[in-house]
DNA sequence: CTGAAAGCGCTTACAG
DNA sequence: CTGAAAGCGCTTACAG
């Protein structure tokens, strides 16, 4: 008779190899191993010494096998944010590496397609799922995860339901400091570019502006608020829509990024500095803050924490799940820091200003 | 007899259940998963189907225990591109998990930082280094690898050492289409913005434009092309340059989409439209390309893939090094695309160009 | 307090 | 090209 080769590959001791050299059976080096108290007491050190001796250490794939506790959960995303999709990845693998939980990272294109794929995630044996911004905004998938009684944590987002948790960071207070941050400088007309009307945070980030500015006493009316969607696009209008006003703000805060690059680009063309004829600041801390010039200031959300903390918090979840125990919703707030860089300074002079305004007047005539 | 109880905890469905799904063994959707070639075209299509069907995602416990041959490699990254990485991470992991390979993601700040990082994370057990951009750039990095001998991938660079693999795009061929592309739009002075000096990529695109232009008979002297390090800023300065020749282009490619983004922002601060009055074109298709107005028109690289093939010749060479066989340097080329969108077009007939010139000369003289 | 048996979900080695 | 069998190293469920 042949012999079968051996598939071991690795040659360390194993459970057999400590049970055999204790003279007990893999059974009770497994008690041993995992601080079971009905051992006796003999018994317990003569394995220890066995487990000393050969210098075993329990392999971590054989116990999860055999012991199913692994957790498995999902990241499912929809394209639009790269740039926060990698710090997404790299706070959450490294988080569900730590806490052996095997984190299954799907993407999805539309609205409709992510319900399919989270479904599918479900069936699929995925016990929880994390969902990042813009899906966590998004009523339909929020409603689907909260209906099928799916463990869940939305990030950057606060939407509200029974049994969905959530991490973010406090998007009214950071448009309060960074409004506040703009008084400081000496700006008393100070224009706004909100964001889009269907997400959460919009709003938010609109009564923080607000806010500021009441307690300063500097409240105006509804002129200096223009409606942005988010994107460079909508900015640009929005921008443009402010310089027109009959007093101009000399101060512009975007509700991201995006739009207030688009406020920089504007001003440009207009022919003023920025910062020096115009402070322009942000939201969000993306790539683009950095690349265009000048760099923004801007409000930066520490999202690789956010993405380590959705994981634990998704996996408290699922197990108090599995253990079927109620668990209440809860909403982390993490801190985020004002990113102070170039394109904010305190207002031009009375002097300078009347310069530019004859300046761009004389451009339209001519 | 009583039925000894089920110790499945997750019921999230296995090989065998695939298996039955798609009326085949376990063994053969166990080649399917592994993408082993040596299964009929119809029975892997129908394998897949089930595991669509099902949800299927294989257990990574049951995968190392059984097969023992966990490989870890690491991808170690530095800061500058964000968005890069995002699409890096989802390929490498995908890749990673799908041929049970841990992938370790490191971050690191400094070129030295990126030196001790990866000496620490094959102290640590890592057997293999994957190097993206800027990283896969530094002769350093690349050196140290070499004479540790440790198994690598640089993504994106085509730095050549003899024991590291790479893989990338023909910045050349890609560089010389899109110039191409432009004098087929009808353009005859079109400038150029290079990358930094100290990438390769940089000379190769260069040379492509130049060898598009001399085949096109359209060769002209040097001031058509302006020197750029890939940033925004010194995009800035070399379209302001370019646009300042007595005769300045009606096309402008720029080495990336930072600085075609720049030279938008400085056409469009001269009173240019862009694409009516002048055509821009960048390179590497990131974020900002669809995020200004008008979207660029650029060059797309699969990413994703480039990371999925770095992934699996890593392993390869990782493999090869556990069996002690020499491996000859690989490196891997995959294909472009040019992603057509909206600043480009034919150039603008003589007179509006005229027109144009005296405008920005009167604006000078005023 | 202890152990023999079965099984976790996959892959290797082998046989057709 | 496909499958039956054995085994990876551990734990659960059960029986003493």
């Amino acid at each position: 008779m042949k012999q079968r080769q051996s598939r071991r590959q690795r040659n360390a001791p194993t459970i057999s190899d400590v049970a055999r050299e204790a003279g007990v059976s893999p059974m009770t080096v497994s008690r041993v191993i995992n601080g079971e108290r009905n051992v006796r007491e003999r018994t317990r050190a003569e394995v220890n010494r066995a487990i000393e001796v050969l210098g075993y250490t329990p392999n971590r794939a054989a116990r999860s096998l055999a012991s199913a506790d692994q957790i498995i959960i999902g990241l499912l995303y929809s394209n639009p944010s790269a740039a926060y999709l990698s710090e997404l990845l790299v706070g959450g693998l490294e988080q569900a590496s730590r806490h052996n939980i095997q984190l299954v990272v799907e993407k999805c294109d539309s609205e409709k397609d992510a319900e399919s794929v989270a479904m599918r995630l479900v069936a699929g044996g995925v016990e929880g799922i994390l969902i990042p911004p813009p899906l966590s905004d998004q009523p339909r998938m929020l409603n689907l995860l909260h209906s099928s009684d799916t463990p869940a944590v939305a990030i950057a987002s606060e939407c509200v339901r029974e049994n969905i948790a959530s991490v973010s960071i406090d998007d009214y207070r950071a448009a309060y400091e960074m409004t506040r941050h703009i008084i400081d400088l000496g700006h008393r007309r100070i224009g706004f570019i909100t964001g889009d009307d269907n997400q959460v945070a919009s709003g938010r980030r609109l009564a923080g502006y607000r806010d500021a500015l009441a307690e300063a006493g500097l409240s105006h009316g509804e002129e200096l608020i223009a409606e942005g969607r988010f994107t460079y696009r909508s900015g640009l209008d929005a921008a443009q829509k402010l310089f027109e006003l009959d007093s101009p703000p000399t101060a512009v805060f975007a509700s991201n990024d995006d739009m207030a690059a688009a406020t920089v680009a504007v001003a440009h063309r207009r022919g003023l500095d920025v910062p020096t004829d115009l402070t322009v600041c942000g939201f969000d801390d993306t790539a683009l803050a950095t690349t265009i010039w000048p760099e923004l200031t801007t409000i930066h959300q520490p999202i690789i924490e956010m993405a380590r903390a959705a994981v634990d918090l998704l996996a408290e979840r699922v197990r108090a799940r599995r253990d079927e125990e109620e668990l209440e919703s809860r909403h982390q707030l993490l801190d985020f820091t004002l990113a102070r860089r170039q394109s904010d300074a305190p207002p031009p002079d009375e002097k300078r200003r009347t310069e530019q305004r004859t300046r761009v007047v004389a451009e339209k005539l001519g």
